[in-house]
DNA sequence: ATGAAAGCGCTAACAA
DNA sequence: TTGTTAGCGCTTTCAT
């Protein structure tokens, strides 16, 4: 008989009770490859184990993020992925107290106990590998290293801003805050923050982009004003991007593995949620649910030289 | 009362009659730059009208987009916005008729008579330019070009040949299917036809791959073969890679508008379901809901002339 | 085994 | 205006 159409309603299932078998994901923006990657290890995890996807666009604007936040509670997901874009730590706070698990990727929230709190970070090196890439510039005699970074509310713009410092430190280099601008991980601000780096002194010779969406801005800015990468200026980032890298293998990044890190988001969540609905089951059990504490995974995070720090091609050019 | 927590329950909303406030999306892949900004379209369209977008992944595979299809019914979107993976139409019809408007993103199904059905579609042009490609190709005096495509399940793939194929017969050329392959729009199926169409006879002196990731893959290949681009291999391909191509503007492409198609294909949709609901509202009027007839929106494809071609580059290369 | 009924959290229609 | 109630489509419990 059902052979004839018949569609069950999951509102109706899941107002009814158990739940919603969909996990909300907020990232800064979808058209960044490394949220694209994270999103779809995630989606893995999830589809794997019967659950949906919301995906959101914060723009990394705080403001927008709450909105979405507000919108996967009405709709009552499961749990929830985020890329946090504030440092206030209350909203996340609250989501985790009355809406469900949370799950942190990328960065944590600074003022954050995600530990007590029972929220799961999963992110990147940031700091020690910002250090290195900054480290393998100087090795190439540059001295004047600028840094073009994200807003200072995310942690990893912070982190990457003290792996910089730390290496012109140990380099016996000065710290020079004329030489340091932050914006948004945008191409857009990538693009302003070096051309106006390379029309004020001290001119830099090289620049460290904190993602490569500020690499992208950097290069047209370069373009702009005619300058060749890496003679005239040199260039390192965070974030490869998959395959257009493999087949232009030019820019020296830092590479974080995002598509891990959307599913092992994933894998934490759901284990919350499964955890969760178990012990609703059995409820009787008196005690109390023992919280499980928030735990941190942090993946490592490759360097990869190529050629725009100054390093020469490993295999002959593919283009002429 | 209610600043001390409380969070409306959209479920229960939803089943209570009016709607979900929630669109579907299922691209190919969304590790696709063209899928990403499709989606990036849509979603922009969406919120502005207070609609939220779940978003899934059908690698271009007819069962995994089935399961999509079943998902978004029982969850009961609004709408439905869908590139389409199979030629059969009936899964399409169906869901037209049973669970809400559809629009057709990127491309048709064959075998769907859209106009009756009442279904809209959103697409680039790709015959055209497809064959303008292919006669640019020659014009730089190629003689035995390739196409690697994707499955001829796909109208694009079916548009992209067919402009292949009309653009050798107009120069007077044979079309041998020795030199035509496809597989999947994916980077490993662009370097694996690639590498097999090397490796054959005729051997081509140049490649049309008909989207991103197969040019991406027919790269590595070239790459693997030690050819250079574009005097060993001459490349051309659909779908630009945004802001990468700016600064590396290298690949000779047919540029889609591939947000504008989102939020085109945004617009349509959104104005089925508010049209639907309104007729919903005032249902007394006896007459019967006068169906609007599937309209058909062809975006203009751009074509951009760089250097995989094996014309000139237009300003000093930004890289040494 | 099959069937009846309560209730999930809302909204809309109706009554006071 | 404010208050009450029926019911959206399911699942789960309880009675037949």
């Amino acid at each position: 008989m059902r052979e004839l159409n018949y569609v069950p309603n999951a509102l109706a299932q899941s107002l009814k009770g158990r739940s919603t078998r969909t996990l909300g994901l907020v990232v800064g923006d979808v058209s960044n490859p490394f949220f694209t990657l994270l999103a779809r290890g995630l989606e893995d995890a999830a589809t794997a184990a019967g659950y949906s996807v919301i995906l959101c666009n914060s723009d990394d604007d705080p403001k927008k993020e709450r909105a979405y936040l507000e919108i996967l509670a009405r709709r009552r997901v499961d749990g929830l992925v985020l890329t946090p874009s504030q440092t206030d730590p209350q909203p996340v706070l609250d989501w985790a107290r009355q809406s469900g698990p949370v799950c942190l990727v990328d960065r944590p929230v600074a003022g954050l106990d995600f530990h007590a709190a029972g929220i799961d970070v999963v992110r990147g090196e940031s700091l020690h590998a910002a250090e290195k890439l900054v480290e393998h510039l100087i090795s190439h005699g540059h001295k004047r290293v600028a840094i073009i970074n994200g807003p200072p509310t995310l942690s990893t713009a912070v982190d990457r801003l003290n792996g910089y410092r730390r290496a012109l430190t140990v380099a016996g280099l000065k710290v020079d805050k004329r030489l340091e601008r932050e914006g948004h991980f945008s191409v857009e601000s990538g693009r302003e923050t070096t051309l106006e780096l390379l029309t004020k002194k001290p001119t830099p010779t090289a620049i460290f982009a904190t993602n490569n969406q500020l690499a992208l801005g950097a290069m047209l800015a370069a373009r702009h004003r005619g300058l060749r990468i890496p003679d005239d200026l040199a260039l390192v980032t965070f974030e490869d991007i998959p395959h257009v890298a493999d087949v232009w293998p030019f820019i020296s990044v830092a590479a974080q593995a995002a598509a891990s890190m959307g599913q092992e988001a994933g894998r934490f969540i759901l284990e919350r949620i499964e955890r969760q609905s178990a012990q609703n089951a059995q409820q009787k059990g008196g005690g109390k649910a023992e919280a499980l504490h928030g735990r941190e995974l942090v993946l490592d995070t490759e360097l990869r030289l190529r050629r725009s720090c100054g390093c020469t091609p490993v295999a002959g050019g593919l283009f002429q």
